[in-house]
DNA sequence: CCGCCCACGC
DNA sequence: GACGTACGTGGGCGGA
């Protein structure tokens, strides 16, 4: 890379590029593509009438393993109609089942498929099964046995980089899939929907789905062995494909009318903000554009002569620039408030209403299973792992997140100090287990060793320090980072974390090993096998190399904490079944969960959630999992 | 339409 | 002297 420097040979003050785009270019196996639908022996065949139809569900009850495919009008699984079901159960053969208009209809022919979808020795392979799953259920229909997602398949194998069916088949079978536009248009306000499609094409392009399907499954499944991540993939990720169906299927309440009062409160005290601002300044400008906000605050107002550029060669005005200029002018507190006030404005309150289903009345998040490159959920349509707490302001959000009548409530069990937890337990450090394990405030007993006083005589400054300290461990964290986050100078943040790493001698070994791990064999993992490869650990690069080390600390702290709560989110989902509770788990935030709860059930599930959070899987060193729980009316009771 | 900047969570 | 805290999603701006 380049380095920009001034005149002198000094390199300038601008933000590098992230690592990670340094090194762009790909090392995918070299796979030629030139196989198509065109040249490729095969025969999709389109199933229709009562007869055909029970022939096939015949000779697919026969299978112990069925790939399959939806065919709906739309991406949205919460609103999607049914067009077509595609099956495959042989490479190059697969069947296409088109299904009417008409509701009535529709339910008639899906009814002779129910003995089938209700066999619970069934396999079902498909790729983001969890769509298929949910369109399925808004239907009735609920598929009794187990599933294979080859996106989740390919997900465990390589968790870095996209997966959708078309770079997949590309990928792994040389194989061009028809594209979607080829039948319903370009992507825009024209595109139709595949309810128009006629039957011959949409016959060639489902069926080839379930194929290439199957074709995947098959790649797939002796890599799950060879790689070793077979146990994440069955224990982890499979079963949590019905767990997420279902807390999508039923979504949560969200109050529209306090939303829409609250959104005009916002809007009045955002507009004095401006107001005052553009007054202070003497000038009226877009305060939402960050390019005029910045011409204003240092050009014209001069507030500081050596402004930090972002790397598009703006002035830089995120917070931390503009609180170290809140001694100078007083106009950055009411930019940082307009700031504050339009993002909850535009961002929450404004937008959750819109997203409300028109059917339920719910919110129905769609959670991202294959995204998050630790092992984490992601969540959006809306983003619930996003909903603000911090702010006074911003956490009257949560009142808006509400059971579904009078008779439910909101239960909020959340796991307390897991990541931490997680670094004790795989470092075996015994001072930190012990914290633990005596369940003490492991701030305090962290401040305690570092700043060498009785746990008694720990101050609030010193708690917060410490508390910076374990943050940026589990980060990988520096002295210069850390003298920035607590104000103090580098040299008094490098004694910190040298005595830290003298009181703590064993979580500086696990770094090490962690690092020297990843050299050695290329990726780190997490308790359940969970890997992440990491390319650049080798790097000669110092800032790439950097960046790597860093995910080899994170990446198996973050990705035992999300094996963790995923493995409490099967156990609470199948004991719910079992018990036929009505209380519903409606909401993953990390390292919290948060039920829509019966209040004839509240004294029942309560035990049972957070006996499945402490239990959900053992850490090394007998460290304890410990969860919290609440219950309220709303979201913010609750926490 | 897309990249950038900013800001929200854990 | 450089480097500079992990993982995400989304809104608004501004240029193509």
């Amino acid at each position: 890379m380049v380095v920009q420097t001034d005149l002198f040979g000094n390199a300038m003050e601008q933000p590098l590029p992230k690592p990670e785009e340094l090194e762009k270019q790909e090392e995918k196996p070299a796979m030629v593509v030139d196989k198509n639908i065109n040249n490729t022996a095969h025969q999709y065949v389109a199933v229709e009438g009562e007869a055909a139809i029970k022939e096939l569900i015949e000779k697919l009850s026969q299978q112990p393993e069925i790939s399959f495919d939806t065919e709906t009008t739309g991406i949205d699984a919460n609103n999607a109609e049914l067009v077509g079901l595609s099956f495959c159960i042989t490479p190059a053969e697969g069947y296409y089942v088109p299904l009417p208009a008409d509701i009535v209809e529709t339910n008639i022919v899906l009814n002779h498929f129910a003995e089938l979808f209700n066999d619970e020795s069934k396999i079902w392979i498909g790729q983001n099964i969890k769509y298929d799953l949910l369109v399925l259920k808004w239907y009735g229909i609920e598929l009794k046995g187990k599933v294979f997602d080859t996106m989740l398949a390919h997900y465990v194998i390589e968790s870095e980089g996209r997966r959708n069916m078309d770079m997949l088949s590309a990928q792994y079978l040389g194989y061009q899939p028809i594209a979607i536009e080829e039948l319903i248009g370009k992507k825009g306000k024209s595109q139709g929907t595949m309810r128009d499609v006629e039957l011959d094409k949409i016959k060639e392009y489902a069926a080839e789905d379930a194929d290439i399907t199957l074709q995947l499954k098959n790649v797939f499944t002796p890599q799950l062995k060879s790689k070793e991540v077979e146990k994440v993939f069955d224990e982890v990720e499979s079963p949590l494909v019905k767990v997420l169906t279902d807390m999508e299927y039923e979504g949560v309440k969200v109050d529209m009318d306090f939303l829409n009062h609250y959104s005009k409160e916002l809007e009045t005290e955002a507009k004095r903000c401006e107001e005052s601002v553009y007054s202070q300044a003497g000038v009226r400008f877009n305060l939402a554009s960050p390019k005029q906000l910045g011409e204003v605050l240092f050009e014209k107002l001069q507030l500081d002569a050596k402004g930090r550029k972002t790397k598009g060669g703006q002035y830089s005005t995120g917070e931390d620039v503009l609180l170290k200029l809140s001694h100078q002018n007083k106009i950055v507190d009411d930019i940082l408030g307009f700031r504050e006030l339009t993002k909850l404005k535009s961002t929450y309150v404004d937008a959750l209403p819109q997203i409300i289903n028109k059917r339920t009345g719910r919110v129905h998040t769609c959670y991202g299973q294959a995204i998050a490159v630790t092992g984490r959920l992601s969540s959006n349509n809306p983003n619930l792992q996003n909903i603000p707490v911090r702010t006074e302001r911003g956490r009257e959000i949560r009142k808006a997140f509400i059971p579904r009548d009078c008779d439910h409530s909101i239960i909020s069990a959340d796991y307390s100090q897991i990541e931490l937890r997680i670094v004790a337990a795989i470092s075996g450090d015994p001072a930190m287990c012990d914290a633990f394990k005596q369940n003490k405030d492991i701030h305090t007993a962290t401040a305690a060793k570092v700043f060498n006083v009785g746990e008694e005589d720990v101050t609030k400054e010193m708690r917060y320090k410490a508390k910076s300290v374990n943050f940026g461990i589990i980060y990988g964290q520096g002295a210069f980072g850390l003298a920035e986050n607590i104000g103090v100078s580098r040299t008094e943040a490098k004694e910190i974390i040298d005595n830290y790493k003298k009181q703590f001698a064993n979580i500086q070994k696990y770094m090490d090993e962690s690092i020297n791990f990843c050299r050695q064999n290329g990726y780190v993992q997490t308790l359940m096998g969970r890997k992440r490869w990491l390319k650049d650990i080798n790097s000669s690069n110092f800032t790439v190399r950097g960046y790597a080390e860093r995910n080899a600390i994170n990446s198996p702290i973050q990705g035992t904490a999300a094996d963790m709560i995923k493995l409490a989110m099967i156990k609470i989902h199948n004991e719910f079944k079992r018990q036929k509770f009505r209380s519903k788990m409606v909401m993953q935030v990390h390292d919290e969960l948060v039920f829509d709860a019966h209040k004839e059930e509240i004294e029942m599930i309560k035990p049972i959630i957070i006996n499945c959070m402490q239990t959900a899987l053992q850490l090394p060193n007998d460290v304890p999992a410990d969860a919290e729980i609440g219950v309220g009316e709303n979201w913010l009771e609750a926490h």
